[in-house]
DNA sequence: CTGAAAGCGCTTACAG
DNA sequence: CTGAAAGCGCTTACAG
């Protein structure tokens, strides 16, 4: 019953990874002992934690954090609805999440392909995921369900970049009509008189805000109301748009991209398809700051997301909404301009 | 005792998920059968199923992935090591990897930030993760570590575009050798005689062997030797790299690079820096097809990565490794020339 | 501070 | 085909 003894039929058969009775056999104490050194604040001597995890060292044990969600019902896995990766600006926004994640202990389910928010639904609530960050990049009507879903069946849920109607929940948004406000005030200073919008095929709270603010902006500053167009938030849905736009009456002179992949479409159709000069005949506007923004080929003038302070501002309503606090209402998170070439004289 | 019964201290206390046991209640049946009714092949009867499946919806009742990982000691998850996702081939590959796994009943977890290969091996032992993809944009080092570790601990490994020395993985690649063979035949058909080759800041399987097939060709087309130039896989690092190639000796006149954000990087020095035309002082192709190499400005001549095709291959090959099938040797998926715009007179 | 024991919600031999 | 029961590897009241 030494050391080599264990419990009887609790001994790990060979060749499968030590378990915490191996660890308690080993150390001569007992399995809870075991478990308490791997908690935080559990009560526990030090001579004895010390000898604990002298024993899981030499057997190389980490606790089994499956059984572990099990006994807590909690499961440390954080799911991410992502529908759809298209847009640029996801790549490091999912780094910057991991890693964040990581840092609180938790892990990131990427769910790609949320066509039915019903099997969404079951593979979440299977694994126990503690909660979920749905992204912008998903359908609107995916969103709505699955949030809903998630509300009813108690599993707490974030908004990344995205404001539900008729749904109350914790959201981070960048600052959407004030990034439409001033792309308007640049196109006006710089004396466009007949301005553009290009949005996408749903009407999102992002696209709603970003024209908003645009738009009241160039009316208040005496201009005509800008021409609407949308498409997929795509680079082909951006060329297509601009395309359309300048076919029809009264081409505008500057146009102004719900997101940089329309933007970088636009400037493409004008420039590569309608032998336009980009800025001298049409100035144009994006809103992210994707990498190929800063490339030399476009030097795009675009709103840039503080997408680092987003992460940082969703993981902190995750965490308020793990530990049951009463949800945040929408956290908002300024947007800066920056300037290259794309706009006119500026 | 009737169906609102239970078994005593069984019963779910309100508020909670209904589990195996109040279904079982329900049905009037026993909580094996509950299970069995949800396992693929288990022996139940047809009317015996129905029931149980009936009382299963009107509980709302899912099994709980997580007591059946513990129980199978099989979690259903696969995880995804990306140390960054600079390369935007990556979205697309992820997504439809994340498809395809849960086409398989399976989860996909992504592990970022891959700086210690010791802290993702706690982590992916703790979650009893079946099975991991590491992918060729993981740190060489990091490659090889977590693989060894991985093999150490038992946990089946596929690498994807990435061939590790000394180390028996089962691997998916590209035709790395063949892709380069390829640009080069397209550069020699062309008449350049003085090729450049931009590769990356490690040697990894990959941008040996794309250098390897390319060179060799064009040292067998009686021109000579590819000049060898490396920067970080970026768009920076093209950039950076081709003015260095253009300052230098002896520039070339057609540059080949290990990836598409290299070479658009190498087409935005040339022509807006150094005023070069392309493709007619200087000829570039990429590797991969990003989206991007296919935008109007760039137009960029390329060799595909069936991705598609890779991802399949990769899931077949952790299919064969989660059922304990031998481990089968590298499969590697053909590539294409995607002639577009940015090799002269092709 | 420490241990014995029940419980988390499944799966799966083992008997019928 | 069906059920009783042990077991997966932890956590956490409950007693000392």
């Amino acid at each position: 019953m030494a050391e080599g003894g264990g419990k009887g039929r609790r001994r790990a058969p060979a060749g499968r990874r030590a378990s915490s009775y191996d660890v308690a056999a080993l150390a001569g104490v007992s399995q809870s002992a075991v478990s308490r050194a791997f908690r935080a604040n559990a009560y526990l001597s030090d001579a004895m934690r010390a000898r604990v995890l002298e024993a899981a060292r030499t057997l190389g044990f980490r606790p089994n954090a499956i059984a572990r969600s099990l006994a807590t019902r909690r499961s440390g896995i954080v799911a991410v609805a992502i529908g759809g990766i298209g847009n640029p600006i996801y790549p490091a926004i999912l780094d910057a999440f991991g890693r964040r994640l990581a840092q609180e202990g938790l892990e990131m389910l990427l769910l790609t392909g949320l066509d039915d928010a019903e099997e969404v639904m079951a593979r979440l609530t299977g694994y126990q995921t503690d909660a979920v960050l749905v992204t912008a990049s998903t359908r609107l009507d995916s969103s709505v369900q699955l949030t809903r879903r998630c509300q009813a069946a108690g599993v707490p849920v974030v908004l990344f970049n995205r404001v539900l109607p008729d749904v109350h929940v914790p959201a981070v948004a960048c600052a959407n009509r004030e990034g439409g406000r001033m792309a308007a005030e640049l196109l006006l200073r710089a004396g466009h008189r007949h301005t553009a919008f290009i949005g996408g095929p749903e009407e999102t709270s992002t696209v709603r805000d970003r024209r908003g603010g645009f738009a009241d902006t160039i009316i208040a500053g005496g201009a005509a109301p800008p021409r609407l167009e949308a498409g997929p938030l795509s680079y082909e849905g951006g060329r297509a748009a601009l395309l359309r736009l300048m076919a029809g009456a009264g081409p505008p002179d500057a146009v102004f991209c719900t997101n940089d992949m329309l933007a970088i479409g636009a400037m493409d159709a004008a420039r590569q398809v309608l032998g336009l000069r980009v800025p001298e005949d049409l100035s144009v506007i994006g809103f992210d700051d994707v990498p190929m923004a800063a490339w030399d080929s476009y030097a795009l003038t675009t709103v840039r997301q503080r997408t680092g302070q987003m992460v940082e501002a969703a993981v902190a309503l995750l965490a308020a909404a793990l530990s049951g606090a009463a949800p945040p209402p929408v956290v908002e998170v300024p947007v800066d301009l920056v300037a290259r070439r794309s706009v006119r004289g500026s």
